[in-house]
DNA sequence: CGAAATCTTGACCGATCTCAACTTACGTGG
DNA sequence: CCACGTAAGTTGAGATCGGTCAAGATTTCG
Protein backbone atom coordinates (compact mmCIF):
# COMPACT_ATOMS: atom_id res chain seq x y z
CA UNK A 1 0.00 0.00 0.00
CA UNK A 2 1.04 3.67 -0.87
CA UNK A 3 1.95 5.83 2.15
CA UNK A 4 0.53 9.21 1.41
CA UNK A 5 3.30 11.67 3.22
CA UNK A 6 4.13 14.69 0.75
CA UNK A 7 7.24 16.39 1.85
CA UNK A 8 7.97 18.77 -1.16
CA UNK A 9 11.13 20.87 -0.58
CA UNK A 10 11.29 24.20 -0.40
CA UNK A 11 11.66 25.61 -4.35
CA UNK A 12 14.93 26.14 -3.81
CA UNK A 13 16.23 24.05 -1.68
CA UNK A 14 19.08 21.66 -2.69
CA UNK A 15 18.68 22.40 -5.95
CA UNK A 16 21.06 24.94 -7.18
CA UNK A 17 21.48 26.76 -10.86
CA UNK A 18 23.49 23.54 -11.33
CA UNK A 19 21.50 21.06 -10.65
CA UNK A 20 18.49 22.66 -12.46
CA UNK A 21 20.94 22.42 -15.47
CA UNK A 22 21.82 18.58 -14.68
CA UNK A 23 18.32 18.19 -14.53
CA UNK A 24 16.95 20.05 -17.30
CA UNK A 25 19.40 18.45 -19.96
CA UNK A 26 18.57 15.18 -19.25
CA UNK A 27 15.45 15.01 -20.34
CA UNK A 28 15.68 14.18 -24.14
CA UNK A 29 12.95 16.90 -25.17
CA UNK A 30 14.96 19.34 -24.00
CA UNK A 31 18.43 18.74 -25.56
CA UNK A 32 19.66 20.32 -28.63
CA UNK A 33 18.30 23.53 -27.15
CA UNK A 34 20.03 26.65 -27.93
CA UNK A 35 21.97 28.40 -24.75
CA UNK A 36 19.34 30.73 -24.44
CA UNK A 37 16.69 28.63 -24.89
CA UNK A 38 18.11 26.34 -22.42
CA UNK A 39 18.59 29.58 -19.88
CA UNK A 40 15.20 30.22 -19.97
CA UNK A 41 13.67 26.59 -19.27
CA UNK A 42 16.53 26.30 -16.27
CA UNK A 43 15.01 29.89 -15.42
CA UNK A 44 11.32 28.72 -14.52
CA UNK A 45 12.62 24.95 -13.23
CA UNK A 46 12.01 24.62 -9.60
CA UNK A 47 13.33 21.43 -7.48
CA UNK A 48 11.90 19.20 -4.84
CA UNK A 49 13.12 15.48 -3.65
CA UNK A 50 11.18 13.02 -2.58
CA UNK A 51 12.10 10.04 -0.07
CA UNK A 52 11.43 6.15 -0.81
CA UNK A 53 7.57 5.36 -0.88
CA UNK A 54 6.56 9.09 -0.27
CA UNK A 55 3.30 9.71 -3.08
CA UNK A 56 4.40 12.59 -5.86
CA UNK A 57 0.51 12.82 -6.79
CA UNK A 58 -2.05 11.23 -6.99
CA UNK A 59 -5.42 10.52 -9.66
CA UNK A 60 -7.80 13.45 -8.81
CA UNK A 61 -5.34 15.68 -7.89
CA UNK A 62 -5.00 18.63 -9.47
CA UNK A 63 -1.67 18.81 -11.78
CA UNK A 64 0.24 22.21 -11.87
CA UNK A 65 3.57 20.84 -12.58
CA UNK A 66 5.90 18.59 -15.39
CA UNK A 67 7.93 15.96 -13.33
CA UNK A 68 11.42 15.07 -14.46
CA UNK A 69 13.28 12.92 -12.80
CA UNK A 70 16.48 14.03 -11.59
CA UNK A 71 17.68 11.22 -9.72
CA UNK A 72 15.62 8.33 -8.04
CA UNK A 73 13.14 6.33 -9.73
CA UNK A 74 9.61 6.59 -9.64
CA UNK A 75 6.33 3.93 -10.06
CA UNK A 76 3.70 5.42 -12.30
CA UNK A 77 0.58 3.43 -11.63
CA UNK A 78 -3.15 3.56 -12.13
CA UNK A 79 -5.95 1.93 -9.69
CA UNK A 80 -8.68 -0.31 -11.57
CA UNK A 81 -11.96 0.41 -10.60
CA UNK A 82 -12.38 -2.95 -8.15
CA UNK A 83 -9.22 -1.35 -6.68
CA UNK A 84 -6.60 -3.40 -7.75
CA UNK A 85 -3.33 -1.47 -9.36
CA UNK A 86 -1.70 -1.71 -12.44
CA UNK A 87 1.98 -0.02 -13.02
CA UNK A 88 2.39 1.54 -15.99
CA UNK A 89 6.18 2.33 -16.21
CA UNK A 90 9.22 3.25 -14.31
CA UNK A 91 10.55 6.55 -14.58
CA UNK A 92 14.18 6.76 -14.46
CA UNK A 93 16.60 9.95 -14.25
CA UNK A 94 15.77 11.76 -17.47
CA UNK A 95 12.23 10.24 -17.89
CA UNK A 96 9.27 12.65 -17.15
CA UNK A 97 5.84 12.54 -15.77
CA UNK A 98 2.38 14.45 -15.32
CA UNK A 99 1.98 16.06 -18.77
CA UNK A 100 -1.10 14.25 -19.91
CA UNK A 101 -3.08 16.23 -17.24
CA UNK A 102 -1.14 19.25 -18.62
CA UNK A 103 -2.33 19.37 -22.22
CA UNK A 104 -5.76 17.35 -21.32
CA UNK A 105 -7.44 18.27 -18.12
CA UNK A 106 -6.50 19.45 -14.67
CA UNK A 107 -6.75 16.15 -12.24
CA UNK A 108 -4.33 12.91 -12.98
CA UNK A 109 -5.76 9.74 -14.01
CA UNK A 110 -2.71 7.87 -12.25
CA UNK A 111 -0.35 7.66 -8.80
CA UNK A 112 3.23 8.53 -8.80
CA UNK A 113 5.46 7.22 -6.32
CA UNK A 114 8.86 7.67 -5.18
CA UNK A 115 10.33 3.68 -4.81
CA UNK A 116 14.10 5.26 -3.39
CA UNK A 117 14.76 8.50 -2.82
CA UNK A 118 14.18 10.81 -5.19
CA UNK A 119 14.63 14.10 -6.57
CA UNK A 120 13.18 15.78 -9.59
CA UNK A 121 12.49 19.02 -11.21
CA UNK A 122 9.57 20.87 -11.99
CA UNK A 123 8.28 22.92 -14.32
CA UNK A 124 4.80 24.65 -13.63
CA UNK A 125 2.21 23.97 -16.27
CA UNK A 126 1.86 27.92 -17.47
CA UNK A 127 5.31 28.22 -17.99
CA UNK A 128 5.42 25.03 -19.79
CA UNK A 129 2.92 26.34 -22.12
CA UNK A 130 4.44 29.46 -23.18
CA UNK A 131 7.52 28.05 -23.50
CA UNK A 132 5.99 25.53 -25.72
CA UNK A 133 4.18 28.66 -27.32
CA UNK A 134 7.42 30.36 -28.57
CA UNK A 135 9.85 27.47 -29.14
CA UNK A 136 8.07 25.03 -31.48
CA UNK A 137 11.26 22.85 -31.58
CA UNK A 138 10.39 21.94 -27.95
CA UNK A 139 6.41 20.86 -28.47
CA UNK A 140 8.50 18.61 -31.97
CA UNK A 141 10.35 17.22 -29.26
CA UNK A 142 7.74 16.39 -26.30
CA UNK A 143 5.26 15.33 -29.50
CA UNK A 144 8.10 12.66 -30.62
CA UNK A 145 8.33 11.69 -26.69
CA UNK A 146 4.50 11.15 -26.64
CA UNK A 147 4.25 9.03 -30.34
CA UNK A 148 7.02 7.16 -28.73
CA UNK A 149 4.98 6.44 -25.19
CA UNK A 150 1.45 6.08 -27.37
CA UNK A 151 3.55 3.44 -29.32
CA UNK A 152 4.58 1.54 -26.42
CA UNK A 153 1.30 1.70 -24.99
CA UNK A 154 -0.63 0.54 -27.50
CA UNK A 155 2.09 -2.34 -27.95
CA UNK A 156 1.09 -3.34 -24.67
CA UNK A 157 -1.98 -3.11 -24.87
CA UNK A 158 -2.37 -5.22 -27.98
CA UNK A 159 -0.11 -7.46 -25.96
CA UNK A 160 -3.24 -7.89 -23.25
CA UNK A 161 -5.32 -8.72 -25.39
CA UNK A 162 -3.92 -11.44 -27.27
CA UNK A 163 -0.81 -13.13 -25.86
CA UNK A 164 -1.39 -15.41 -22.77
CA UNK A 165 0.30 -14.03 -19.63
CA UNK A 166 3.53 -16.77 -20.39
CA UNK A 167 4.23 -14.86 -23.68
CA UNK A 168 3.78 -11.73 -21.92
CA UNK A 169 6.26 -12.59 -19.78
CA UNK A 170 9.15 -14.06 -22.40
CA UNK A 171 8.91 -10.70 -24.33
CA UNK A 172 8.95 -8.77 -21.22
CA UNK A 173 12.40 -10.80 -20.79
CA UNK A 174 13.63 -10.47 -24.05
CA UNK A 175 12.95 -6.42 -24.23
CA UNK A 176 14.87 -6.05 -21.03
CA UNK A 177 17.56 -8.57 -22.48
CA UNK A 178 18.16 -5.97 -25.59
CA UNK A 179 20.02 -4.00 -23.51
CA UNK A 180 22.49 -6.15 -22.21
CA UNK A 181 25.85 -7.89 -23.62
CA UNK A 182 27.35 -11.52 -23.64
CA UNK A 183 26.24 -13.41 -21.57
CA UNK A 184 23.20 -12.02 -21.59
CA UNK A 185 22.15 -11.30 -17.76
CA UNK A 186 20.80 -8.70 -16.21
CA UNK A 187 18.84 -7.85 -13.32
CA UNK A 188 14.97 -7.39 -13.40
CA UNK A 189 14.08 -3.83 -13.04
CA UNK A 190 11.37 -4.49 -10.05
CA UNK A 191 10.52 -6.84 -7.97
CA UNK A 192 8.68 -9.70 -9.18
CA UNK A 193 5.53 -8.03 -7.43
CA UNK A 194 5.53 -5.10 -9.44
CA UNK A 195 6.22 -6.93 -12.56
CA UNK A 196 3.37 -9.36 -12.11
CA UNK A 197 1.61 -5.81 -11.88
CA UNK A 198 3.09 -4.51 -15.04
CA UNK A 199 1.97 -7.82 -16.59
CA UNK A 200 -1.23 -7.65 -15.43
CA UNK A 201 -0.74 -11.17 -13.59
CA UNK A 202 -0.13 -12.53 -10.25
CA UNK A 203 3.49 -13.12 -8.23
CA UNK A 204 2.81 -16.50 -8.32
CA UNK A 205 2.24 -17.01 -11.37
CA UNK A 206 5.52 -15.38 -12.31
CA UNK A 207 7.49 -17.14 -10.09
CA UNK A 208 5.80 -20.46 -11.31
CA UNK A 209 6.64 -19.14 -15.26
CA UNK A 210 10.16 -18.25 -14.18
CA UNK A 211 10.79 -21.49 -12.92
CA UNK A 212 9.39 -23.23 -16.00
CA UNK A 213 11.19 -21.33 -17.96
CA UNK A 214 14.56 -22.27 -16.31
CA UNK A 215 13.03 -26.04 -16.67
CA UNK A 216 12.73 -25.98 -20.09
CA UNK A 217 16.17 -24.34 -20.54
CA UNK A 218 15.40 -20.64 -21.62
CA UNK A 219 17.16 -18.75 -18.57
CA UNK A 220 18.98 -19.50 -15.63
CA UNK A 221 17.83 -17.60 -12.06
CA UNK A 222 20.38 -16.44 -9.94
CA UNK A 223 19.61 -14.86 -6.91
CA UNK A 224 19.52 -11.06 -6.20
CA UNK A 225 16.16 -10.89 -9.16
CA UNK A 226 19.30 -11.77 -11.70
CA UNK A 227 18.34 -14.07 -14.42
CA UNK A 228 20.88 -15.15 -17.15
CA UNK A 229 19.05 -15.77 -20.47
CA UNK A 230 20.72 -19.36 -22.14
CA UNK A 231 18.16 -20.07 -25.13
CA UNK A 232 17.16 -15.90 -26.55
CA UNK A 233 16.06 -18.09 -29.61
CA UNK A 234 13.97 -20.47 -27.46
CA UNK A 235 12.31 -18.14 -25.48
CA UNK A 236 11.43 -16.04 -28.72
CA UNK A 237 9.03 -18.69 -29.54
CA UNK A 238 7.08 -19.47 -26.52
CA UNK B 1 -8.73 -11.31 -43.61
CA UNK B 2 -7.59 -8.13 -45.00
CA UNK B 3 -7.93 -7.64 -48.64
CA UNK B 4 -4.48 -5.72 -49.75
CA UNK B 5 -6.17 -3.99 -52.36
CA UNK B 6 -4.79 -0.22 -52.80
CA UNK B 7 -6.41 2.41 -54.86
CA UNK B 8 -5.76 5.79 -54.02
CA UNK B 9 -7.74 8.24 -55.96
CA UNK B 10 -5.75 10.37 -58.15
CA UNK B 11 -4.68 13.55 -55.32
CA UNK B 12 -7.05 16.26 -57.25
CA UNK B 13 -10.01 13.36 -57.23
CA UNK B 14 -13.27 14.21 -56.10
CA UNK B 15 -11.30 16.74 -53.73
CA UNK B 16 -12.58 20.23 -54.82
CA UNK B 17 -11.19 23.27 -52.40
CA UNK B 18 -14.70 23.54 -50.84
CA UNK B 19 -14.05 19.24 -49.69
CA UNK B 20 -10.97 20.01 -47.79
CA UNK B 21 -11.87 22.70 -46.59
CA UNK B 22 -15.62 21.23 -44.91
CA UNK B 23 -12.69 18.12 -44.55
CA UNK B 24 -9.76 20.15 -42.70
CA UNK B 25 -12.26 22.41 -40.73
CA UNK B 26 -13.88 18.54 -39.11
CA UNK B 27 -10.85 18.19 -37.30
CA UNK B 28 -10.50 19.52 -33.95
CA UNK B 29 -6.71 20.01 -33.84
CA UNK B 30 -7.61 22.71 -36.54
CA UNK B 31 -10.69 24.33 -35.06
CA UNK B 32 -10.04 27.66 -34.40
CA UNK B 33 -6.97 28.81 -36.27
CA UNK B 34 -7.23 32.16 -37.93
CA UNK B 35 -8.23 32.25 -41.72
CA UNK B 36 -4.55 33.01 -43.12
CA UNK B 37 -3.78 29.42 -41.08
CA UNK B 38 -6.44 27.75 -42.80
CA UNK B 39 -5.86 28.72 -46.01
CA UNK B 40 -2.87 27.72 -45.52
CA UNK B 41 -2.92 24.09 -44.58
CA UNK B 42 -5.95 23.74 -47.49
CA UNK B 43 -3.16 24.74 -49.41
CA UNK B 44 -1.15 21.42 -48.35
CA UNK B 45 -4.03 19.07 -47.97
CA UNK B 46 -4.61 16.53 -50.77
CA UNK B 47 -7.88 14.13 -50.80
CA UNK B 48 -7.95 10.25 -51.78
CA UNK B 49 -10.83 7.65 -51.28
CA UNK B 50 -10.54 4.34 -50.49
CA UNK B 51 -13.20 1.81 -50.97
CA UNK B 52 -14.69 -0.98 -48.57
CA UNK B 53 -12.33 -3.15 -47.55
CA UNK B 54 -9.23 -1.43 -48.66
CA UNK B 55 -6.03 -0.86 -46.94
CA UNK B 56 -5.43 2.30 -46.33
CA UNK B 57 -1.71 1.63 -44.91
CA UNK B 58 0.10 -1.02 -43.42
CA UNK B 59 2.64 -1.95 -40.57
CA UNK B 60 6.17 -1.67 -41.89
CA UNK B 61 4.87 0.62 -44.81
CA UNK B 62 6.83 4.13 -45.34
CA UNK B 63 4.42 7.07 -43.90
CA UNK B 64 4.30 9.81 -45.49
CA UNK B 65 0.92 11.80 -44.50
CA UNK B 66 -1.26 12.71 -42.06
CA UNK B 67 -4.92 10.80 -42.57
CA UNK B 68 -8.10 13.12 -41.84
CA UNK B 69 -11.54 11.04 -42.53
CA UNK B 70 -13.51 12.97 -44.47
CA UNK B 71 -16.00 10.45 -45.15
CA UNK B 72 -16.42 6.99 -43.89
CA UNK B 73 -14.69 4.95 -41.16
CA UNK B 74 -11.60 3.14 -40.67
CA UNK B 75 -10.43 0.21 -38.39
CA UNK B 76 -7.15 0.57 -37.21
CA UNK B 77 -5.74 -2.46 -35.89
CA UNK B 78 -2.83 -4.21 -34.76
CA UNK B 79 -1.06 -7.95 -35.67
CA UNK B 80 0.08 -9.35 -32.94
CA UNK B 81 3.41 -11.83 -33.19
CA UNK B 82 1.28 -14.57 -33.41
CA UNK B 83 -0.41 -13.19 -35.88
CA UNK B 84 -3.55 -12.39 -34.04
CA UNK B 85 -5.02 -9.13 -34.40
CA UNK B 86 -6.07 -7.04 -32.14
CA UNK B 87 -8.91 -3.89 -32.94
CA UNK B 88 -7.41 -0.61 -31.85
CA UNK B 89 -9.76 2.20 -32.53
CA UNK B 90 -11.87 2.96 -35.53
CA UNK B 91 -11.95 6.51 -37.06
CA UNK B 92 -15.02 8.20 -38.19
CA UNK B 93 -15.07 11.70 -39.92
CA UNK B 94 -13.13 13.86 -37.90
CA UNK B 95 -10.65 11.72 -36.67
CA UNK B 96 -6.92 11.34 -37.70
CA UNK B 97 -4.23 8.68 -37.81
CA UNK B 98 -1.07 8.30 -39.22
CA UNK B 99 0.59 10.97 -37.12
CA UNK B 100 2.71 8.04 -34.79
CA UNK B 101 4.88 7.37 -37.75
CA UNK B 102 5.57 11.01 -38.57
CA UNK B 103 7.03 11.84 -35.43
CA UNK B 104 8.79 8.71 -34.43
CA UNK B 105 9.90 6.40 -37.25
CA UNK B 106 8.99 6.39 -40.56
CA UNK B 107 7.32 3.27 -40.78
CA UNK B 108 3.70 2.48 -39.99
CA UNK B 109 3.30 0.10 -36.80
CA UNK B 110 -0.52 -0.79 -37.17
CA UNK B 111 -3.06 -1.68 -39.93
CA UNK B 112 -5.66 0.93 -41.35
CA UNK B 113 -8.13 -0.22 -43.46
CA UNK B 114 -11.75 1.08 -45.00
CA UNK B 115 -14.64 -0.30 -43.54
CA UNK B 116 -16.92 1.24 -45.68
CA UNK B 117 -16.41 3.90 -48.86
CA UNK B 118 -14.55 6.29 -46.92
CA UNK B 119 -12.01 9.77 -48.20
CA UNK B 120 -9.70 10.88 -46.44
CA UNK B 121 -7.72 14.55 -46.49
CA UNK B 122 -4.02 14.00 -46.24
CA UNK B 123 -1.43 15.98 -45.42
CA UNK B 124 2.10 15.36 -45.78
CA UNK B 125 4.99 14.53 -43.51
CA UNK B 126 7.30 17.89 -44.12
CA UNK B 127 4.52 19.85 -45.02
CA UNK B 128 3.16 18.85 -41.29
CA UNK B 129 6.12 19.84 -39.29
CA UNK B 130 6.41 23.21 -41.23
CA UNK B 131 3.23 23.99 -40.05
CA UNK B 132 4.06 22.94 -36.42
CA UNK B 133 7.04 24.82 -36.34
CA UNK B 134 5.45 27.86 -38.10
CA UNK B 135 2.31 27.66 -35.82
CA UNK B 136 2.76 26.27 -32.09
CA UNK B 137 -0.87 26.42 -31.12
CA UNK B 138 -1.46 23.34 -33.88
CA UNK B 139 1.24 21.76 -32.01
CA UNK B 140 -0.44 22.60 -28.72
CA UNK B 141 -4.02 21.10 -30.34
CA UNK B 142 -2.18 17.83 -31.75
CA UNK B 143 -0.46 17.62 -28.35
CA UNK B 144 -3.78 17.85 -26.62
CA UNK B 145 -5.36 14.53 -29.49
CA UNK B 146 -2.01 12.91 -28.40
CA UNK B 147 -2.87 13.23 -24.31
CA UNK B 148 -6.05 11.83 -24.81
CA UNK B 149 -5.28 9.26 -26.94
CA UNK B 150 -2.71 8.42 -24.81
CA UNK B 151 -4.80 8.41 -21.24
CA UNK B 152 -7.16 6.66 -23.12
CA UNK B 153 -4.83 4.06 -24.21
CA UNK B 154 -3.40 3.59 -20.71
CA UNK B 155 -7.11 3.19 -19.22
CA UNK B 156 -7.56 0.15 -21.61
CA UNK B 157 -4.38 -1.14 -21.04
CA UNK B 158 -5.20 -1.05 -17.52
CA UNK B 159 -8.44 -2.70 -17.90
CA UNK B 160 -7.26 -5.58 -19.98
CA UNK B 161 -4.42 -5.90 -16.39
CA UNK B 162 -6.75 -5.76 -14.09
CA UNK B 163 -10.42 -6.58 -14.75
CA UNK B 164 -12.05 -9.94 -16.29
CA UNK B 165 -14.03 -10.12 -20.02
CA UNK B 166 -17.14 -9.44 -18.20
CA UNK B 167 -16.25 -6.27 -16.64
CA UNK B 168 -14.32 -5.07 -20.00
CA UNK B 169 -17.27 -5.80 -22.15
CA UNK B 170 -20.04 -4.19 -19.10
CA UNK B 171 -17.31 -1.29 -19.15
CA UNK B 172 -17.45 -0.76 -22.78
CA UNK B 173 -21.73 -0.74 -22.81
CA UNK B 174 -21.55 1.70 -20.28
CA UNK B 175 -19.08 4.15 -22.26
CA UNK B 176 -21.11 3.51 -25.45
CA UNK B 177 -24.38 4.22 -23.39
CA UNK B 178 -23.19 7.54 -22.02
CA UNK B 179 -23.64 8.99 -25.27
CA UNK B 180 -27.43 7.67 -25.70
CA UNK B 181 -30.49 9.41 -24.27
CA UNK B 182 -32.93 7.71 -22.10
CA UNK B 183 -34.63 4.96 -22.97
CA UNK B 184 -30.80 3.92 -23.45
CA UNK B 185 -30.25 2.41 -26.40
CA UNK B 186 -27.91 1.87 -29.49
CA UNK B 187 -26.71 0.64 -31.95
CA UNK B 188 -23.74 -1.38 -31.20
CA UNK B 189 -20.22 0.46 -32.85
CA UNK B 190 -18.72 -2.21 -34.73
CA UNK B 191 -19.36 -6.34 -35.69
CA UNK B 192 -19.21 -8.57 -32.51
CA UNK B 193 -16.28 -9.94 -34.10
CA UNK B 194 -14.16 -6.62 -33.87
CA UNK B 195 -15.56 -6.04 -30.44
CA UNK B 196 -14.34 -9.36 -29.26
CA UNK B 197 -10.96 -8.13 -30.92
CA UNK B 198 -11.05 -4.94 -29.47
CA UNK B 199 -11.31 -6.55 -25.95
CA UNK B 200 -8.90 -8.84 -26.25
CA UNK B 201 -11.83 -11.91 -26.38
CA UNK B 202 -13.51 -14.33 -28.70
CA UNK B 203 -17.13 -13.98 -30.36
CA UNK B 204 -17.94 -16.80 -28.66
CA UNK B 205 -17.36 -15.25 -25.12
CA UNK B 206 -19.29 -11.62 -26.12
CA UNK B 207 -22.12 -13.68 -27.35
CA UNK B 208 -22.30 -16.02 -24.28
CA UNK B 209 -21.66 -12.73 -21.55
CA UNK B 210 -24.32 -10.65 -23.91
CA UNK B 211 -26.43 -13.47 -23.15
CA UNK B 212 -25.48 -13.71 -19.30
CA UNK B 213 -26.38 -9.75 -19.21
CA UNK B 214 -30.43 -10.17 -20.68
CA UNK B 215 -30.77 -13.14 -18.63
CA UNK B 216 -29.59 -10.80 -15.90
CA UNK B 217 -31.71 -8.20 -16.80
CA UNK B 218 -29.47 -5.69 -17.39
CA UNK B 219 -29.64 -5.36 -20.96
CA UNK B 220 -31.78 -6.46 -23.49
CA UNK B 221 -30.86 -7.16 -27.39
CA UNK B 222 -32.93 -6.02 -29.83
CA UNK B 223 -32.19 -6.95 -33.95
CA UNK B 224 -29.41 -5.25 -35.70
CA UNK B 225 -26.48 -4.54 -33.76
CA UNK B 226 -29.19 -2.47 -31.39
CA UNK B 227 -29.16 -2.77 -27.73
CA UNK B 228 -31.27 -1.18 -24.76
CA UNK B 229 -29.87 -1.07 -21.43
CA UNK B 230 -32.17 -1.98 -19.17
CA UNK B 231 -30.77 -1.54 -15.77
CA UNK B 232 -27.58 0.88 -16.13
CA UNK B 233 -26.59 0.40 -12.36
CA UNK B 234 -26.69 -3.01 -12.22
CA UNK B 235 -23.97 -3.04 -15.35
CA UNK B 236 -21.71 -0.67 -14.05
CA UNK B 237 -21.36 -2.97 -10.49
CA UNK B 238 -20.67 -6.28 -12.68
C1' DC C 1 19.28 -9.42 14.42
C1' DG C 2 14.40 -9.48 13.74
C1' DA C 3 10.11 -7.82 11.66
C1' DA C 4 7.98 -7.18 7.42
C1' DA C 5 7.82 -7.79 2.79
C1' DT C 6 8.72 -10.69 -0.99
C1' DC C 7 8.81 -14.93 -3.04
C1' DT C 8 7.75 -19.92 -3.64
C1' DT C 9 5.03 -24.04 -3.89
C1' DG C 10 0.88 -26.86 -3.68
C1' DA C 11 -4.04 -27.75 -4.24
C1' DC C 12 -8.11 -26.30 -6.12
C1' DC C 13 -11.38 -24.01 -8.98
C1' DG C 14 -13.37 -20.96 -12.16
C1' DA C 15 -13.21 -18.00 -16.29
C1' DT C 16 -12.43 -18.18 -20.87
C1' DC C 17 -10.62 -20.33 -24.98
C1' DT C 18 -11.05 -23.96 -28.50
C1' DC C 19 -13.30 -26.76 -31.61
C1' DA C 20 -17.29 -28.05 -33.93
C1' DA C 21 -21.88 -27.83 -35.59
C1' DC C 22 -25.45 -25.06 -36.65
C1' DT C 23 -28.32 -20.78 -37.46
C1' DT C 24 -28.84 -16.20 -38.94
C1' DA C 25 -27.79 -11.96 -41.42
C1' DC C 26 -25.93 -9.69 -45.31
C1' DG C 27 -24.25 -8.31 -49.84
C1' DT C 28 -24.09 -9.50 -54.69
C1' DG C 29 -25.55 -10.64 -58.98
C1' DG C 30 -28.98 -12.40 -61.77
C1' DC D 1 -36.45 -8.30 -55.71
C1' DC D 2 -35.09 -12.79 -54.73
C1' DA D 3 -31.62 -16.57 -54.26
C1' DC D 4 -27.55 -17.83 -53.04
C1' DG D 5 -23.02 -17.83 -50.98
C1' DT D 6 -20.24 -16.05 -47.49
C1' DA D 7 -19.50 -13.93 -43.19
C1' DA D 8 -21.23 -13.28 -38.64
C1' DG D 9 -23.18 -14.98 -34.70
C1' DT D 10 -24.77 -18.78 -31.46
C1' DT D 11 -24.52 -22.78 -28.64
C1' DG D 12 -22.53 -26.84 -26.45
C1' DA D 13 -18.82 -29.73 -24.55
C1' DG D 14 -14.33 -30.14 -23.15
C1' DA D 15 -9.73 -28.52 -22.05
C1' DT D 16 -6.62 -25.23 -20.06
C1' DC D 17 -4.67 -21.29 -18.27
C1' DG D 18 -4.15 -18.69 -14.62
C1' DG D 19 -6.20 -16.86 -10.31
C1' DT D 20 -7.07 -17.71 -5.28
C1' DC D 21 -5.98 -19.26 -0.81
C1' DA D 22 -2.80 -20.93 2.37
C1' DA D 23 1.58 -22.33 4.31
C1' DG D 24 6.35 -21.78 4.36
C1' DA D 25 10.90 -20.15 2.81
C1' DT D 26 13.70 -16.31 1.80
C1' DT D 27 15.14 -11.76 1.34
C1' DT D 28 15.41 -7.04 2.67
C1' DC D 29 16.14 -3.36 5.46
C1' DG D 30 15.95 -0.75 9.59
Amino acid sequence: MTKHTHVHSHSSGDGSIGSHRACVRLVPIFNHLEEQQMDEIMSVARSASFKKGETIYQAGEESTSLFIVNRGRIRIYRLSENGREQLLRILNPGDFTGELALFRSTTHESYAEAMVDTSVCLIRRDELRTLLQKYPSISIKVLQEFSKRLDETERQTARFATEKVETRLAMFLTEVAEDAEEPIEFKLPMSKKDLASYLGTTPETISRKLGQFEDEGYIRQKSGRRIEIVDLDGLLLV
